[in-house]
DNA sequence: TTCGTTGCAAATGTTTTGCACCTGA
DNA sequence: TCAGGTGCAAAACATTTGCAACGAA
């Protein structure tokens, strides 16, 4: 894999944020930086990163995915009022492949767990949080 | 909400269904009873019912989703090679939120949990299920 | 030089929607 | 009757891809 100063930008970018920019963001953000950039460029950068391990696609439910700078495998929280995606310092829950594994034919690899809720945020914007 | 046909014929053909169909495979088997049933009124559907508590949409993350007649939480299986979505019998996993609660400065209401790996079907296929 | 990468634009695949017509209560 | 439901086709939206030009090694 050859060096792409498009690519170190997406990345760059990625590790500034703590929350889970779609491509979309990514690429209006990326676009200060490379006017010309195209959105393929983009969705061809991270899929070839999250490929190879460099960054974590998240499937949150909401039409888009998400992208994730951390590739150590953690827990999100996901605001169905705002859609944001929040990262959650929990205990580890892995255990429960072990639970999903007992009496399962095949083989369990591993597991992804979207927690869903109203964001702190959220909750201060209207008291009766519906 | 009216009664109709279409939407009946949709509901009874999901609860015959143990896999977890997507929109156009419905749309396929809706059509031998109704011919001229068109996507749209799929979706339309499967939304409705949905959104009622009568269904349960699955965002699995290969694209498209699938829909489960059973509105029991449970968890699932996802198939990385062949995509197909199974039911798992498992003991409950649901003090997951618990730990996700504690410290998280919003509300959680639920977690959504996908388990991944390779189906035993596809295990038997080939027999290094890389 | 060579092959990976890009920008652009067109294509893809899934889902939604506007609208005139139909249908259930 | 009439609000809600449908079929159809077009639109919307996220994502992928073909291709000629560009850039890194």
């Amino acid at each position: 894999m050859n060096y792409s100063r498009q690519r170190e930008s997406i990345k760059d970018f990625l590790s500034t944020r703590k929350d889970h920019p779609t491509a979309d963001t990514i690429y209006m953000n990326i676009r200060k930086q490379f006017p010309n950039i195209s959105l393929g460029t983009i969705y061809r950068n991270l899929n070839l990163l999250s490929d190879i391990g460099e960054i974590t696609r998240l499937t949150t439910g909401d039409g888009c995915d998400h992208y994730d700078f951390n590739t150590v495998p953690h827990n999100h929280f996901v605001c169905t009022r705002c859609h944001s995606v929040l990262d959650l310092e929990m205990d580890s829950i892995d255990d429960i492949v072990e639970v999903a594994r007992k009496n399962f034919p095949g083989r369990i690899d591993r597991h992804c767990t979207y927690f869903y809720g109203i964001c702190a945020e959220c909750m201060d914007t209207s008291e009766e949080a519906s």
